[in-house]
DNA sequence: CGGGGACGGGGAATCGATTTCTCAGTCGAG
DNA sequence: CTCGACTGAGAAATCGATTCCCCGTCCCCG
């Protein structure tokens, strides 16, 4: 682990001052072609890669971006943590991901420590859209931020997410040509900005049809919540003609416990869901669900962070991207 | 986004040198107890954050380590990550996270970003026991370097692991001891020396017991082998009593498709698995599967790098950790 | 009373890359 | 032929925290 190979050391073998070095090896176009030549064939040949913290501080820059999500088991998370590597690589720049486990708490200290590392933005999907206000507002003073699928909007910050109001009107509608006629909807408690547009969207569009009692069951963004949601339902009597769930991660354990008990889907029950997730193509049946763009909203985000760097005074800017339904076997032929 | 306050701003307030500032954040004893009350008010008052980078550049040490996992959609690594964070937190250290999507090529980059980075060491679960050589060796030349459930050999460097042997044998005979004689294993192609070690340990202890021509069925780590294998199964004829299964990933996807077909699990056919993770306990039946002990794993992982940074010329360590297998529901009673 | 030692604290060097600043040397125009 | 604009490249400042080195002070003891 011996010591590294500074920008001296290259310059010193193409014999000329570390300034023109580092100018050639920036590409630079006041040095003459000779020299860069020669520095860059130095570099190659020592394996020089330049020190990132020395850079960082000199410049400023650390062309890292930080994203913290609530929970990297659900694989609609993932998905658009690879979207947002892939936009970043494209101009060398990389990503430095967090958990914050759906806590509040967590949350707050992934954000401080990104941060802390001055990373150029950061991406959150905030675990509240309350409790996360205060530590989003205090990075969104230090650092580029944008808020992304979920929004807490007193942190006054960018956002990129999906028209969740639309995607639960094509489920509902998507159902009803499907003959259904009653509805129940699961999903989480409206703590985050996400579960409140769906469950409201819900009751708009499905209000002629939701159970009396039972149309309701709100838990969290989580398989657990998913596997008690139908037991609960199981138990309470007749089902609904359709299941509208706020997302995959809930709706695979509630197909799989469902049919554990003899449930047969769609032919008992037609079940339509939300993310479009890798796991939702997994179970059987596979799931239909709403799928959103997010290789396109990877790259707003992107854009809106390298936007709001340019110039920090902007207002908040919202991005609001339009789903589409993907029809699959849960809601039946 | 104003320019952030610096050690000497701190030192103007409590009117000593950036030295003695420095010193006294440091916790330095040889700063007088009245000063240093002086300097950490001041700090505080100002809301002084050291800079990540100028540290770091002085240092040598960045308080962080670096991780490198397969698949964070397996919930398997994603428990060993939040293990390792644990451990860390511990000392006030972090963790950078990269996902090399089951490919070398991919592990190699990430790898080097976390080198040049300069991470204070690396967990890695290498990708291949033979592909990752060449990745892993470059970095081990630079930091500290302990490979993680897995190992490429030839990379030579401290590694974290289960024993695969004693976790295999202890599958086989707990089925042996439910009435099992024929047995199939369901895992990942040995490329991997996990993959490769449980394969062994398989045909050594089942030996008497593998069906002819359909015992082993290899593919990879992931849910959509599971299903594909399943699927192969189903087409071929009787089933074995017992099917051992290389990993929870693969048995997940591989159970759901087996009772979708109308197969009663334990009843036709028992099944029992590797790592225990999170998502085998969601199915019905829930997995029997091998548990090993992460957290002590994770902070040997830690020490073993600890270790290393303190003497680079160690030999090579290997730290094998007892497995365990946890009875549930999908070997029946 | 003077000298040695302990101790606290400040000045300045250091980590490495980048970016002024500055100054030879060149070229074209008058 | 001379002067100013221009070019390219090196010297040095900068980013911010840490730490080595050294100096002044004070105490204690001979």
């Amino acid at each position: 682990m011996g010591r590294s190979i500074t920008v001296r050391d290259v310059a010193a073998a193409a014999h000329v001052s570390p300034a023109t070095a580092s100018r050639a090896l920036a590409g630079h176009p006041s040095v003459n072609p000779e020299m860069a030549r020669r520095v860059l064939k130095a570099s190659r040949e020592l394996g020089y890669s330049a020190n990132v913290f020395a850079r960082a501080l000199r410049t400023q820059r650390t062309d890292t971006i930080g994203m913290v999500v609530p929970s990297i088991s659900n694989p609609y998370f993932v998905a658009a943590v690879e979207a947002v590597e892939q936009v970043l690589a494209e101009t060398d720049r990389s990503l430095i991901l967090c958990d914050s486990r759906d806590t509040v708490a967590t949350e707050a200290a992934r954000v401080d420590l990104l941060v802390g590392r001055r990373v150029d933005g950061l991406i959150v999907v905030p675990v509240s859209a309350h409790d996360s206000v205060p530590a989003l507002r205090a990075a969104a003073a230090e650092v580029a931020v944008t808020q992304f699928d979920r929004i807490a909007e007193a942190a006054g910050t960018d956002f990129v997410g999906g028209d969740n109001d639309e995607g639960v009107r094509q489920c509902v509608e998507h159902l009803r040509e499907r003959g259904c006629r009653t509805f129940a909807y699961i999903g989480a408690r409206p703590t985050t900005s996400t579960a409140d547009e769906r469950l409201r969207a819900f009751r708009r569009f499905a209000a002629d049809g939701v159970a009396p009692d039972r149309g309701f069951l709100l838990g969290e963004f989580s398989a657990e919540w998913g596997r008690e949601a139908a037991r609960t339902l199981l138990d309470d009597g007749p089902l609904p003609d359709a299941i509208v769930c706020g997302a995959d991660v809930i709706a695979v354990s509630l197909l799989t416990t469902l049919r554990a008990a003899g449930v047969e889907v769609p032919r008992d029950v037609k079940l339509v869901s939300y993310d479009d997730s890798s796991m939702g193509q997994l179970t059987v049946p596979r799931l239909t669900s709403v799928h959103q763009p997010i290789d396109s909203m990877a790259r707003e985000a992107v854009r809106l962070l390298d936007g709001r760097r340019e110039d920090g005074s902007l207002p908040a800017r919202k991005s609001i991207f339009a789903p589409d339904i993907v029809v699959r076997e849960s809601t039946g032929v």
